[in-house]
DNA sequence: CTGATTGTCAACCAAATGGTTTAACTTCTT
DNA sequence: AAGAAGTTAAACCATTTGGTTGACAATCAG
């Protein structure tokens, strides 16, 4: 069931704010191919080192990617575990883009409500 | 194959922007159990009405939700076609995180450090 | 008509964002 | 030792963000 609460997670936020960048969503279709340098990440943007290393710093404070530095240079890995936790939130709302579900949902919601139905006669 | 131009979606960076607040993510999650009104969306987070119009301005413009005027309410609707949009943008990823199990420990790692040198500011 | 309810708009504010430039620090090359 | 290369740090700038308040418009209830 989707949560009622406030939903609180830092990480998500981090995750999803660095997505929100084409710049930054491009730096990790190029890391999906290869280890890159910042200058190596900086080049295609026609952005200067100092730019494409902020965007590399938001990158890795979400946990996209992981720096090993290499003498003068430093070697961005992607990390895809938060791409599936970002995956795993947004397939919570899969039930609704898929109609095959929806009596399912209906049913499940039925069960729900008898469910919370009953908790309320057996509190008072 | 992953792409080597610049990711240019304006619709993309809508969702992901929408999505990376949690006060958005919690309206979605409301949103998906019934249509709601500002007023509904906005009074369990104890914020102003005009900060949730805001809210939902932006939901609105990411075309995660549509509005229904009734009278002087405004029914809010859950749209999921472009969560699905998204989910398709992290799915070609998916490889990345079904090859290596290893990935998640690297990242979990490379987390505690981090923590370990934020810890100071996330102590509030 | 008189109020109360629902919501938007405009102005404002502090903080964050995306970018630059300049200076500095390492590291590699010669 | 001298200099080039790779990167970060700091300062700065314009814009956006998330939030507020107060005024206004429209609708509903009495």
């Amino acid at each position: 069931m989707l949560n009622h609460m406030v939903e609180q997670s830092p990480r998500l936020d981090a995750v999803f704010h660095a997505l929100a960048d084409p710049t930054r969503r491009a730096m990790l279709g190029q890391l999906a191919e290869r280890e890159l340098t910042i200058g190596e990440l900086a080049t295609p943007f026609s952005m200067s080192f100092a730019g494409a290393s902020k965007h590399v710093r938001v990158l890795e404070n979400a946990g996209l990617v992981t720096r090993t530095i290499q003498g003068r240079t430093h070697l961005c890995r992607l990390q895809a575990a938060r791409l599936a936790e970002a995956n795993a939130w947004l397939r919570r709302y899969e039930r609704f883009w898929n109609e095959k579900l929806d009596t399912l949902e209906a049913l499940l919601r039925a069960e729900d409500e008898a469910a919370a139905e009953k908790s309320k006669t057996l509190k008072e």
